[in-house]
DNA sequence: TGTCCACTGGAAGGGAGGGCTT
DNA sequence: AAGCCCTCCCTTCCAGTGGACA
């Protein structure tokens, strides 16, 4: 006990080296976005004729994740607003991540729920219902509707571009309103799944993103780590190792925000004055490993024993593991723990999840006279995904008792 | 040059579990 | 209560395919 109050004591007693945290967090947006102002100038100047009473063409951005995309959508917009209000403009804005917004009708949900349309229910009424009551509440007077799909290529992905399609042709329904949108996506190639009417419609103007390089985010961690931090509490070397590690994962600038973060909470915990260089590798096995074993944990039964059975190929020794492996050794683990296997239609769909999750990565290879199959590799530390596993018994068992 | 392996991935559909409207 | 409509996870059926080998 006198363990317990002591850390407290001892916690209590210390200033924190955070002087403003949330400055850290995924939805703070800064008053100035470094080494974006380009991009904040072109969506500014296509977003402008909303001043004038017009309606802005829709606007199509492109860019790896952490690359400002959101943050600037969001901060352009944010300015609109202020000037609007002067102007006696009122808009209406809808922001979807549509990664975590699983399907269409949860899409439409959030929509309605930025816009103020009121109480929904959380499922059962058709979707022609709900986008009609959307187009009912926009409608009810001359306004201007900005809606934001974020991480578009994941609805489409998932539920295709039915939406996308009636979103682009709203306009035709409104009598009084108008809506103007601003589509999102990480995925490049991604257009490549859209139905051309709604592509054109969609990008009527883009804006590409380019990964941020190791200055750039060192440039976005110092102005963060002014605000967040206590004077001195970051050392120069420790801001250095966090951008460099975040310029090797592919110019993420949310990536390094969340390290600098967890890099200072772990020096806070360990009675560090300073954010130290340790404290970041520290951070960094930590933000990964909390990230999987999140993901891992709430896949579905069968897409876990998927990957169970990739894991136990890889323990194995396995150098290549094909389609055919897996399925296997998932029949086997299955037979084991009493499950029906799902068939080899529905395993292909699984291992295109885990892809799209970051976990593995399955691309279709030929070995010409032997077949076509996939070339599964695990692409986040094997640990990590072990320690998601060591949680449930059942999978425990498999892992010790199958060879 | 054609064959043929080991799959891939599109299309259609189903049923359990949710909740709506009438 | 009946009759819909939704999502999620899954099945069945099957045409299509890159390239090493004969």
């Amino acid at each position: 006990m006198s363990d317990i109050d002591e850390i407290f004591d001892r916690l209590l007693s210390r200033e924190s080296i955070f002087r403003n945290k949330r400055v850290l967090s995924h939805d703070y947006i800064p008053e100035v976005l470094p080494h974006r102002e380009k991009e904040i100038k072109k969506l500014a100047y296509i977003l402008a004729t909303a001043l004038k009473g017009g309606k802005p063409s829709n606007v199509f951005m492109y860019g790896k994740t952490g690359t400002g995309k959101t943050a600037v959508a969001k901060y352009v917009l944010k300015k609109l607003d202020i000037k609007g209000q002067q102007l006696g403009l009122h808009f209406l804005y809808a922001y979807v991540n549509c990664r975590y917004k699983t399907s269409n009708y949860r899409v439409l949900l959030k929509i309605a729920e930025d816009l103020g349309v009121g109480r929904l229910p959380e499922t059962g009424l058709p979707l022609d219902s709900i986008f009609d009551r959307i187009v009912r509440f926009i409608d009810r007077k001359e306004q201007l509707v900005i809606i934001i799909f974020d991480e578009l290529d994941w609805l489409v992905k998932k539920s295709g571009d039915d939406i996308l399609y009636q979103f682009t042709r709203i306009n035709n329904d409104l009598k009084k309103a108008q809506v103007s949108i601003i589509g999102i996506t990480n995925d490049l190639k991604f257009r490549n799944y859209l139905d051309s009417r709604v592509l054109s419609s969609l990008s009527e103007e883009s804006i590409i993103f380019h990964p941020y390089n190791a200055q750039q985010l060192y440039d976005i961690l110092k102005q963060r780590a002014e605000i967040a931090f206590v004077e001195g509490a970051v050392t120069e070397d420790a801001l250095r190792l966090v951008a460099a590690i975040a310029a090797q994962e592919h110019g993420d600038a949310r990536r390094a925000i969340d390290l600098l973060r967890v890099a200072g909470e772990i020096a806070e915990r360990e009675g560090s004055d300073k954010v130290l260089e340790e404290h970041v590798i520290k951070a960094k096995d930590e933000v990964e490993k909390d990230l999987v074993e999140a993901t891992v944990r709430e896949l579905p039964l069968h897409e876990q024993l998927t990957l169970l059975s990739i894991i136990m190929l890889v323990k194995r020794g396995e150098r290549l593991i094909t389609t055919g492996k897996v399925q296997r050794m998932y029949e086997k683990i299955c037979e084991f723990l009493g499950y029906k296997p799902v068939t080899l239609r529905r395993l292909n769909d699984i291992f295109a999840d885990l892809e799209m999750l970051g976990i593995i990565n399955a691309p279709v290879e030929s070995a010409g006279r032997y077949g076509r199959t996939r070339n599964i590799k695990i692409v986040v530390p094997f640990r990590s995904i072990l320690k998601a596993f060591e949680s449930d018994e059942r999978f425990t068992i498999v892992l010790k008792e199958i060879p």
